[in-house]
DNA sequence: AGAAATTTGTCCGTATGTATC
DNA sequence: AGATACATACGGACAAATTTC
């Protein structure tokens, strides 16, 4: 295979699919990450396309890397209380395709994290971003 | 040559280089910075290198790259990631009053944080809140 | 303490895809 | 359409830091 990158980059999905495993908590905070030798492995892919995948992802704050050691998932503070996360994809708003620059209608990536206390919400966050952010 | 990078690695020789002519005005806000193979002859590094180099610039802010047309000195500092927050009151919307327990259209607190880069919103966070709540 | 194995860091050369001029 | 320029991807080699034995 020579180099085809319909769509979206070989990197882009790996980060992507690696971003999923950290906020599955398949990887928790602190774990490391797979190293960059297996990780070769399983996606089939040469050793930098690996690591411009990670790359992406630190650029993100998502995980740290250290030099004979390895990447590992940031661990990020969760807010005292009891939050659940989900994710999904939504159709831009009005107010939402002019920040991002889209058409209304046009997919984003809604993450929402809602903080309960004794059952009721106590703070719903609504994190908006592209589906083909670097992330 | 083999890959001798005792000291400081060559990528990061280059960056430090081509920062000082930025600094210098030897390449004015606006100009296009040489050709990633110019600079692969000046240098006589790979090109790999010289983009290692130009990422490190863009990462600080002090570059920036369109796909065919080249890599250019920024107009001003780095905007980095500019936030920009507002707060306003909104009526809730079925979700949301659900999950705060409230009838939907009842008042609800929203801070909207806008984290823009050059000009396009690249994520967009919106904070939900009971109007009586402390904060 | 020292050697070996593991893991990330740097660099090269090449090939091909894609956007712009 | 052709030339130019950046983007993605491969494979190989050696350096440097860490961990393991």
């Amino acid at each position: 295979m020579p180099t085809p990158h319909y769509g979206q980059p070989r990197y882009r999905t790996i980060a992507n699919e690696l971003r999923q495993r950290i906020e599955d908590g398949e990887i928790p905070p602190g774990a490391l990450l797979p190293a960059e030798s297996t990780l070769t492995s399983e996606f089939r892919v040469s050793r930098g396309t690996i690591r411009h995948a990670i790359a992406a992802l630190r650029d993100a704050g998502l995980v740290a890397t250290e030099h004979g050691r390895g990447t590992y998932a940031v661990a990020f503070v969760p807010p005292a209380s009891q939050a659940e996360t989900k994710e999904r994809e939504v159709a831009a708003d009005a107010d939402l395709a002019i920040l991002f620059k889209i058409e209304v209608g046009a997919a984003l990536i809604e993450r929402e994290v809602i903080v309960r206390r004794s059952g009721r919400a106590q703070e719903v966050v609504r994190t908006y971003r592209l589906p083909d952010c670097a992330l």
